[in-house]
DNA sequence: AACTGTGAAGAGTTTCACAGCG
DNA sequence: CGCTGTGAAACTCTTCACAGTT
């Protein structure tokens, strides 16, 4: 029945990573606003889309809001995560531990370069691109992470496509061309740089 | 004069990406549309905010184009980048030829980690946090990018705002607080991956 | 004829302000 | 009294549709 708006759910995972350290407690919206730097009563439109957890004069029971807000974020079960592309960025954010902050599982490694076939990272071994089709069928891989060069990330993409993914992470420095029903969410350091320096060369001048 | 909305100011890196492979050409806003995948009035638009740059009945000149958007975006200087924070991720950052996509250089990477200091990575030695106020003086860092754990985070930023930075790329999974004038940006994996999970969870059920 | 530039309509988002509840 | 939940106002962003230019 639901609709909760694209910029709500922005949002959510925002509002949970600060009530993790409130647990047991109750917290008002004012309070919740400060931690996460916005407007209370964006928080309090924002947990009105879940239902009305909260109780007036009081606040918001912690540890119910963060069930609230796990379950409307999917993050009750677990994600199986593919990333493809071990260079420097993809071994790095296997050996990262943030996919565990709950919800995801890091199930499989992929890269095309013979050279890494087999070494382990995070406990995991590089697997040949070759294989990745009957990977993500076996181990039902429901995101896929991309951190290959912007030259491969397309090709990657098809095929993770290909393979039934609908949900893709892409931190090569491309736009990627997907069917409709595919949702690609964008991580570029260049991008963020070039905003960061956009805000800086106003500052200096005007 | 000016005023260019945050919105259109988020898509300008993306179209001067998209305008790389056509250099020395003539692009309309609808082929440019396709490649940004946005809708191509939303780019006349955009473009617009820049000043007249096209010709109607023919489209924009990419060179002229390119030169206006790097322009706005002050990537016509050099920005010096620091990094903090030499575990994986900071380390691959350090690494990555992505600051080089013109505009920005690394000139600095420290660490809290006395075994990292000196370790060259990426041509260039790990530093002692210790030393950052000095360096940061020294070298006119402009944007600080903290690839610290969560717990660190906040003093590496108060450190990076004591020493006179302004801009800041926060990679660790927490909300910085920051005074007025601070600009932060975050980019957060585990922020990105719950959102995916929002989305999936809504595709398998409703 | 082809394409830009832009007013105006429409959609989405934020913020205010306060009624209503505990 | 304090704090939530929410209509309504204000603002921002997107999209349409077409006049204007080459």
């Amino acid at each position: 029945m639901k609709g909760i708006p694209p910029a709500t759910v922005q949002r959510l995972p925002i509002y949970l990573r600060c009530l993790n350290d409130y647990r047991a407690q109750t917290i008002s919206s004012e309070r919740l606003a400060q931690l996460a730097r916005v407007n209370s009563a964006k928080v309090r439109k924002d947990l009105s889309f879940l239902g009305s957890y909260g109780t007036r004069g009081v606040g918001y029971d912690v540890d119910h809001l963060v069930y609230q807000i796990s379950r409307e974020l999917g993050l009750t079960k677990d994600w199986p995560v593919c990333i493809v592309g071990m260079g420097n960025l993809g071994s790095a954010l296997a050996r990262y531990g943030g996919f565990g902050e709950r919800g995801f599982e890091v199930l499989g490694l992929f890269d095309s370069d013979p050279r890494k076939f087999g070494k382990k990272i995070g406990g995991r071994e590089i697997e040949s691109l070759a294989d990745f089709d009957t990977a993500a069928r076996e181990r039902e891989f429901a995101i896929g992470v991309i951190t290959t060069p912007a030259g491969a990330a397309q090709e990657v993409a098809d095929r993770m496509i290909a393979a039934g993914l609908t949900s893709i992470l892409n931190f090569a420095p491309m736009v990627l061309s997907v069917p409709d029903g595919v949702d690609v969410r964008r991580v570029d350091l260049s991008t963020e740089l070039q905003i960061c320096s956009f805000y800086l060369a106003r500052q200096t001048a005007s």
